[in-house]
DNA sequence: TAGATTTGCTTAATCATTTAAGCAAATCTA
DNA sequence: TAGATTTGCTTAAATGATTAAGCAAATCTA
């Protein structure tokens, strides 16, 4: 089977290129070709099983039909669900992801936003790391469509997918509290980024409604120091014996922290109170099961996608839109005071 | 900033569009470019910081430094996993990953092998379902470079990386056994696929050596069944009560079996032995811990992308490869009869 | 029936590279 | 010093599409 092209088909059937690629772009009425020519063309390009060469279109038009999906790491079970969820809805619209993980580094991020713009894709998702305002800026800038999601950058007008991280961090307390317990901890990382700053708000709204002490653990943010996680959660809980609950503002701060507390035989939900921001199976699966707040993924996904898709149809401007959405408090046996069978 | 191009470089400089080519190709002395001349161009490019389009190269080339990964899902942990280990080692060799899920469906794998074909990837990582034997003998008869991985097809001379899933599943069996379980089901899915039959006649192996019964449960292999999952593990168990253990060949049947018992109060370790197939977060964490086969997921993703590089590299002939990994059994509570406090 | 309009195409430039082949000028060789 | 070789580039074809502009032939118009 040798390599077919546009140029092939039309001198077999000894017509021009031009005509057959109007045919095949679906322009053959617009540009007068006769019905008869036009089925002529369709059935041997189907009969052939000709497909235009798509660099040579790209190189033409300058799209690629490519989305490039920047997240902070494709392994993490968030990251890789939403990337399973707009993996349908961009096929269907003829696009291809290609993804690159940024390990929250800035640098690194900066160069995958270089090898994005090199390679042309049409459209970015990008979870920003911190310092990536001008990065963003300049792709908006350039009449690229951009959509941030689950950290924002506050300072540019970008549209942005995310949760309610405010409230819901505010709701979960609130939830603990309600429960009883009284010296609610929250876990988290020291971090800039705004869904960060939003859940340590969230928290402190509802420990000071209810003049309850702010007790809070701030980890620093850099992956080689995970490993000691553990341990700093034993050593804040010696050092703080009074808190008998705590508030994890992330899913592997939390997966240490239940560790930890487990081989303590310390019992989750009767000893201490344990909330999760983003869910898991883990969380659902453990015994007790863990109360966790749930980010609503599909919704999120979809959200995405489609605002992708509607800047990527309107290059012209670039109409920034924000979708907070809601989460949802999933209470569990983690946040119950009660003995738990 | 008007766009550059390899044109507007050479007429600057008042050279050929080749001799730039050539320079920033790293062909400057095997084309016999003065080292004056290679200096003053390769500034220049440095200074207004020049890419060569990327479209018209791969156009040119033929050579897209592209990947085309096709899992089974993208959101599932162990291909997640997957993707973000072959990822570094893709990037620093130049090349970005595109990734798709075929949801084990046959024509949508057959749909994403064309369209990865459409778009020139330079090499494919598939996961393959049934039946797509053809369509990955045609790659490799096109001279493309292709590794399959996590399941094999057996009949085609093809590069493989994987685990000794027979093997793995014998030792798995063989532990349970040495635990004094007596009555252990395995509990698998109805699948042809090469690495299923292996587990299941390694648990086979497992039982016959040791004489007692092999008990075997076989869920229909479609997704849509997900959901009752559950309830058909509990009617497996009602029906054959003398069960002890239970070996899940796959993550997501063991995650739903876990939750059935843990809502049937049913103390995994002492009343029911359990060993699942692929590690988890959530085995780790679960109480009572639960034991796993688990994949060595680094090394194979390292041996994946490393074979497909070799191939990359080797168009001319293609040397189909084969690395069986050994998994190791991580042995948990889940596992062992003794009381859990 | 002559001029205008429409029909149904084609011509050729363009997108931005790579690379085989070519060609003066400079240098070497004998 | 004439011929051969080397140096240091350039020319131009090719990759495979898209698309504005053009152009005969057919049909319409008055």
């Amino acid at each position: 089977m040798k390599k077919m092209s546009i140029k092939a088909v039309a001198e077999t059937l000894k017509i021009s290129t031009a005509t057959v690629s109007y045919i095949l772009n679906g322009k053959a009425k617009e540009k007068r070709i006769s019905e008869e020519l036009t089925k002529r063309v369709l059935a041997y390009v189907e009969e052939n099983n000709f497909k235009p060469n798509h660099l040579a279109k790209s190189l033409r038009t300058g799209k690629t039909n490519v989305i490039g999906l920047i997240v902070e790491d494709i392994a993490d079970p968030f990251f890789a669900s939403v990337a399973g969820n707009i993996e349908n809805i961009a096929y269907e619209n003829g696009y291809k992801i290609i993804y690159s993980s940024t390990k929250n580094n800035p640098v690194k991020a900066k160069e995958l936003i270089n090898t994005f713009r090199e390679r042309n894709v049409d459209g970015y998702i990008i979870t920003p790391t911190e310092g990536l305002e001008n990065d963003i800026t300049q792709l908006i800038n350039s009449g690229l469509p951009v959509v941030l999601f689950d950290r924002n950058c506050t300072d540019i007008d970008v549209s942005y997918v995310g949760m309610d991280n405010f409230d819901s961090a505010y709701k979960a307390v609130k939830h603990l509290i309600s429960k009883d317990y009284k010296n609610i901890a929250l876990i988290t990382l020291d971090s800039s980024q705004a869904q960060m700053i939003d859940r340590l708000l969230g928290y402190e709204k509802a420990v000071y409604e209810k003049r309850i002490p702010s007790i809070i653990k701030k980890f620093e943010y850099s992956s080689a120091k995970v490993n000691n996680i553990t341990e700093e959660i034993e050593q804040f809980l010696i050092e703080n014996p009074s808190v008998d609950a705590l508030f994890f503002a992330t899913n592997y701060l939390a997966i240490s922290g239940i560790e930890l507390l487990n081989r303590k035989r310390i019992k989750i939900g009767k000893d201490i109170g344990i909330m999760v921001f983003d869910d898991n199976d883990l969380f659902r699966i453990h015994q007790p099961s863990i109360s966790a707040v749930a980010q609503p993924i599909t919704e999120m996904s979809k959200q995405l996608i489609n605002t992708l898709l509607m800047h990527m149809e309107n290059t012209d401007k670039y109409d920034a839109q924000e979708y907070i959405m809601p989460a949802s408090i999933i209470i569990r046996d983690s946040s119950s005071k009660e003995e738990i069978a």
